[in-house]
DNA sequence: CCGCAAATATACTGATTGGTATAATATTTA
DNA sequence: TAAATATTATACCAATCAGTATATTTGCGG
């Protein structure tokens, strides 16, 4: 009675799982004259990747063919396939990347030593930082996680867990001090992950504010919103003036 | 030198612009028999809506085979030609569903009479019970934007836009009564967004709290970020008592 | 229970694109 | 400069799927 074909998870053709020369190249810590050699291949990587994402985020990554990202570098595909291994790993590269610089933002303000007032302060002026600066990263792993390879997508997921966890151990701790008053600090961490990642939806590069600028005025929105002493629990407003 | 083929928007078969007759028949506003068919038909309609929501949610929308909707709902192609155009019509009417959902939500509050205070709180509260209730129809339009026909997707942005205004509007309106002590309207307004649309990412339907009690906490949380007489602009944290 | 029309299925196609085998061309080394 | 090696291009294929022409079934009025 049926006969539609299965589309679960297709893959049009077993990709061959073999490292590309180039890329091994790359590897080997470049001593001596094989240094040259590795910033050359880097430097392809890096242009082949920013083509790709480019691409990804303007059309989306199923849409695109690596075709139109060889022809926008002016080569070919095989060029592509020597740096690397399938159209999905370069999709892995490019999320990978700015989940990474989210995380990273994070990491460095934790490791400072800082009330939880302060900390929460940098860390929302870093993470939006890293999500404005890293916008086309940031959307095409949000909306293309789905056609990342199984092994790719868990290593991000995990990294992304690792954020959620360190971001709800700040809150938790600054309650425990006295310093916030959040009545259910998971909620406050995904409000706060909601503020600076649906930032790459509306930020233009050429709006009225600048990066840094955004930054701050989310950085003290994020510390109204679990600043304790402050009076939301009051329901009627203050005096209000008459204009 | 280069002979990769284009693919800016391509669209693989001009498309019909017939309407499918069973759509027409729906339209007719029912009249004594016909009561019965146009019931059947809008069923129908909603049917394979809902099916194909969820594969397009579950799997993306370019990967998703209009054969595979079929088979979920263990009827084939052509019937589903026989009340929408065309895929791309189909991603058209989900997402403009989840969009019109907040936006209906909006303007309820909006209507009635109440301080922006209370307004802004009841606002929250609607439109994060609209994410969440259509986190289907939200993730993917967020996700699968890029792949909705030109009249569809302008039509959805207008109304995301007149969302934005209104919003915006109701924090100038509170901010000018003294209700709201908002440094930039427009950025907490995005920040409101962030955390109500970048919900769709976390909430699970069967998980820790309700959809009443996400959209309580969240609401709770923008009113802390917006209310007038905090001390957001102190550096210092209040005297912080010492477990 | 017959004939007609609407609804639905079968079967097909034309276009498309990841990925690769192989040929051509640089680049390095001896 | 010649051989060896790495790099890049040409040309191809196998698989896939939106959309459609045509056949078949279903349901309804008479």
């Amino acid at each position: 009675m049926k006969q539609a074909t299965r589309n679960t998870a297709s893959v049009r053709h077993a990709p061959r799982r073999v490292t590309p020369p180039a890329a091994k190249r790359a590897m080997k810590a470049a001593t001596g004259a094989d240094d040259m050699r590795a910033a050359v291949t880097s430097l392809k990587r890096e242009r082949i990747i920013a083509a790709a994402a480019d691409l990804f985020y303007a059309d989306g990554f199923v849409i695109t063919t690596l075709d139109a990202v060889a022809e926008r570098l002016n080569v070919t595909k095989p060029f592509i396939y020597g740096h690397f291994r399938s159209k999905s790993e370069l999709l892995g590269v490019i999320c990978a990347h700015g989940i990474r610089a989210s995380l990273n933002a994070l990491d460095r303000v934790l490791a400072t030593k800082a009330s939880a007032t302060d900390k929460l302060s940098a860390l929302m002026h870093g993470f939006m930082s890293a999500v404005l600066d890293n916008q086309k990263n940031i959307g095409i792993y949000t909306r293309e996680e789905k056609h990342l390879d199984a092994k790719d997508r868990k290593a991000i997921e995990d990294m992304r867990r690792e954020f959620d966890r360190k971001l709800r151990a700040l809150l938790d701790a600054g309650v425990a001090s006295g310093e916030f008053d959040i009545a259910d600090t998971q909620m406050a961490s995904l409000a706060i992950g909601g503020i600076a990642s649906w930032a790459y939806v509306w930020f233009r590069p050429d709006g009225r504010l600048s990066v840094a600028e955004i930054a701050s005025q989310m950085a003290a929105l994020v510390g109204a919103m679990s600043q304790a002493g402050n009076s939301r629990h009051a329901r009627s407003p203050r005096i209000p003036r008459k204009k």
